[in-house]
DNA sequence: AAACTATAAGTGGAAATGCGCATATAGGAA
DNA sequence: TTCCTATATGCGCATTTCCACTTATAGTTT
């Protein structure tokens, strides 16, 4: 019981679905995931942990990326979440816009691992001062 | 996407998942869902009027009672909620002993509309002051 | 080695949430 | 009418949530 809240708690916020959504696409990295929502490095990761510790996710590492996506190996009822989730979210601007900065969203491009506002005005700061 | 998000929201409780698996039993006023709960008659209201308010829930007056009952006709987005949250609630220890309580609670019996720790103790307090 | 990069985590503060207490409302009974 | 009962709501408080800012960690490149 415990644990289900915990999961429904985890899906009960716009950053998270949407971020769930991407992963239904494909697996992403931080970065991937911070350039398709236009959100900082800070809330992109700290939401894919939330996710991830309520079960719904796996990760694996490959060099400086820490590489999310959605665990289809899992219980059945978060199986279930993900796919009343996925049903719910269907069609709404907000996904289909996310996934297509999705599309043009790189892993190694220009926007990785820069503060949310460096980001607007295209000014780098980590390892400036 | 807002409606979606609010509608999670409302799932993300552990006193709402335990209402939503009492409705799915059978219509009930506030005092039965307090009853089977054991919880206070503010907090059930409270949390049937979010339930409601996501659009889960629909509600007809019945003299003094409120009876609420999971709307069956509505949006497929809301049936795959409530679908998931059956099948994740399912068998645990909570959910079957509330319903238990439920099949015990009156609609007119002892207990409704007392405050919660009065009722513990068996002492009315509404009208004695 | 030093510099750079992708991610994670500590901190503090604003906002939202959940609840109990008290009270209000409204229908029913006496 | 007055009293009783079922429900709803205003208020205050404690807790939680969410975020940005900053700093830490760890792998990469030079």
């Amino acid at each position: 019981m415990h644990k289900v809240v915990k999961a429904v708690k985890a899906l009960s916020d716009e950053t998270r679905l949407r971020i769930l959504n991407l992963l239904m696409e494909k697996e992403c990295c931080v970065c991937e995931v911070m350039q398709a929502l236009n959100i900082s490095q800070t809330r992109a990761s700290r939401n894919l942990n939330i996710l991830y510790d309520a079960g719904f996710l796996k990760m694996r590492r490959e060099g400086l990326w820490s590489l999310y996506s959605i665990d289809t190996e899992n219980k059945d009822y978060l199986i279930g979440l993900v796919e009343a989730a996925r049903k719910a979210l269907e069609g709404h601007y907000v996904v289909v816009r996310d996934k297509e900065r999705l599309r043009k969203a790189s892993r190694v491009g220009p926007g990785c691992a820069r503060p949310h506002n460096a980001r607007e005005s295209g000014v780098s700061i980590q390892g400036v001062i």
